[in-house]
RNA sequence: GCGCCUGUAGCUCAGUCGGACAGAGCAACGGACUUCUAAUCCGUCGGUCGCAGGUUCGAAUCCUGCCAGGCGCGCCA
């Protein structure tokens, strides 16, 4: 049900209809909210359009209040009252039967309660995760993949056509870096001494790597120390690597449509193509023996290489021909999700896709950095020392859907605390199992339903009036409003608020299931309530879906 | 030094992009299982929204300046 969109019409056809008359005063309709107020005294819905006409018209709001409710024309059954409270709100007031119409609607829709069609079929692309192939994914990973995961998810729900990529940086010196690595493991492996070096990757799962090549290779994986070939075991290591990655992904729940291998920008010749498209617009230029970028034209605090003294291109410039790439894919809009701590490249980026006109589509999100914690106590994460906790490590220790719902019960760019012990517990501190729980209270219910005999409930059968406790009233207006939660979450770009959505729904639940009974002596009283909780059992299997996280039909 | 993010109850965090007396969970304390699952419920306690100004009918929210924490400031990726 849309009722915010519902009351926005019938306001504006209002405000129309007063200008008409001369009653109300204005040359454009203005921009008002409708909102839910935190106190149930103000109603279901309160709406600020006086005051923010009240300058313009020259009045006090609760005045121009007056004469707007005075305007509004109100089907019968759709509207209790309506008030002028406080400064010159407007508040509406239901009619209980109003709500329970949503229950018949949400049998109907099914599953696909809670989707929307506000993306009109818009191409949308997220690109998230892109971890370097350089070493497995971590716990900063995880949350950028259920975030990412999550929003495509939403945005899907919302009407949009999402596809999601992973853009992996299989180019330059990282890779011949992960080969010498290799290289060195490998001899070290073979009965060689070696110091091994501090800018190499050093983490035990080069010696995993190493100790699979060498059963691959045998003997003659001896003598790795031609410069020439560590490009070549770099990208073995990778391909090694990117597997296990996948893997990582996969077992969190995390799939891709599809994997962008930089070095597939140079084979097709984009990154010359993106120089070109730039040096046509005169934003390129030659200084001190290298290619550069006019990004300071674009907001930047400097200009950029893209071509260094060297002749290689730089990092920059592949992303630039990537984003000029995902430009002619023909999204309709790009959403790329960065760790925090690339935020100073941010500029820089959003430079260029304005130097390529591409810049109204591009949405870079930044996720902030998780610190992990056991009891409360830091756990130290250093990349380069090897002594970091991996995703596949949290994911062994507390469950994919436990840490997919605490990286989801966070704003992106608020920092979050991630205690170990805290996630793995199944008590109250762990809210995941709290709705999951709802969900599974619900299949057990209908499973005792079934055991009894009781048929199912049919909305058109069924004498909804029976549902007039205020309890079950707040029920009915949370799976109301459900829909806009949803658009409302994402056009915010914000999956957080699915969680926030369905905690409360879920304690609405436990509250009421505590206090009534869904099967009883009263048939008709039974269908009634068994609808209800079917409707609340639907809701939260669809927003659990679009965390990403499982409903339970049992626990 | 400059830039970005954050600062809300003892702890972890929401606060619908300016709205009506500031919300939730946990912790603490006190209660509720002969019930469709107690992984639950009910109640109590708890806040100068980092600090100081400003903008207006109205500020946790916007602006300015401080303070604190995190991150970033390469012809690295």
């Amino acid at each position: 049900m849309y009722v915010k969109k519902y009351l926005r019409d019938l306001i504006s056809a209002g405000l129309e209809r007063g200008r008409e008359q001369g009653r109300l005063l204005f040359t454009e309709l203005p921009a008002f909210e409708i909102e839910v107020p935190k106190q149930a005294e103000h109603g279901d819905y309160a709406c600020n359009v006086a005051m923010v006409m009240a300058s313009q018209m020259k009045r006090p709001p609760r005045q121009v209040a007056e004469i707007i409710a005075a305007g509004l024309v109100t089907p019968a059954g759709v509207l209790k009252k309506v008030e002028i409270a406080g400064p010159g709100f407007i508040n509406f007031f239901m009619e209980e039967a109003y709500w329970r119409r949503v229950l018949g609607e949400i049998q109907e829709s099914g599953r696909s309660y809670g989707n929307s069609d506000m993306g009109g079929g818009q191409r949308v692309q997220v690109e998230f995760v892109s971890a370097n192939p350089t070493g497995p994914l971590h716990i900063g990973h995880g949350r950028g993949a259920a975030f990412g995961d999550a929003l495509a998810n939403l945005l899907a729900a919302a009407g949009y056509r999402v596809e999601r990529e992973y853009y992996i940086n299989d180019v330059g010196t990282q890779i011949l870096t992960l080969g010498r690595s290799l290289a060195f493991r490998v001899r070290e492996l073979l009965g060689e001494r070696i110091d091994f070096p501090e800018d190499c990757y050093q983490g035990d799962y080069m010696k995993e790597v190493a100790a699979t090549y060498v059963k691959q290779h045998g003997a003659e994986a001896g003598g790795l120390t031609e410069e020439a070939g560590m490009a070549e075991l770099g990208r073995y290591a990778a391909e090694l690597i990117m597997a296990g990655i996948r893997k990582d992904l996969e077992d969190f729940g995390v799939f891709f449509d599809s994997w962008f291998s930089e070095a597939e920008l140079y084979r097709q010749g984009l990154v010359e193509q993106s120089f070109a498209s730039l040096r046509e617009s005169g934003h390129l230029y030659e200084a001190e023996g290298a290619l550069w970028f006019r990004s300071s034209l674009f907001g930047d605090e400097k200009d950029r290489v893209v071509r260094r003294q060297n002749g290689a291109t730089t990092y920059f410039a592949s992303d630039i021909a990537y984003h000029l790439h995902k430009y002619k894919r023909g999204y309709d809009l790009l959403v790329d999700l960065w760790g925090a701590d690339h935020h100073g490249y941010v500029p820089r980026l959003m430079a260029a896709a304005q130097a390529l006109s591409l810049k109204a589509r591009l949405h870079i999100i930044l996720v902030q950095l998780v610190s992990l914690l056991r009891h409360g106590v830091p756990v130290a994460m250093t990349t380069r020392g090897g002594t970091f906790v991996t995703l596949r490590e949290v994911l062994d220790e507390v469950g994919k859907d436990a840490a997919r719902f605490i990286f989801l019960s966070r704003r992106p760019d608020a920092q979050l605390e991630f205690d170990l012990e805290v996630a793995k517990q199944q008590n109250a501190e762990n809210p995941v199992y709290y709705v999951q729980y709802a969900h599974a209270r619900m299949a057990s219910v209908f499973r005792q339903a079934d055991s009894q005999g009781i048929p199912r409930p049919q909305a058109a059968a069924t004498e909804l009036s029976r549902l007039s406790l205020p309890e079950e009233t707040e029920l009915l207006k949370l799976l109301a409003n459900y829909p806009e939660v949803v658009e409302g979450a994402a056009r915010q770009l914000e999956p957080h608020r699915i969680t926030y959505f369905l905690t409360e729904l879920a304690g609405q639940l436990h509250s009421y299931y505590y206090q009534h009974r869904f099967i009883s002596e009263d048939a008709e009283l039974t269908q009634a309530r068994l609808l209800l909780g079917e409707g609340v059992k639907t809701v939260l299997a669809h927003g659990l879906g679009i965390l990403g996280v499982e409903a339970p039909e049992r626990m």
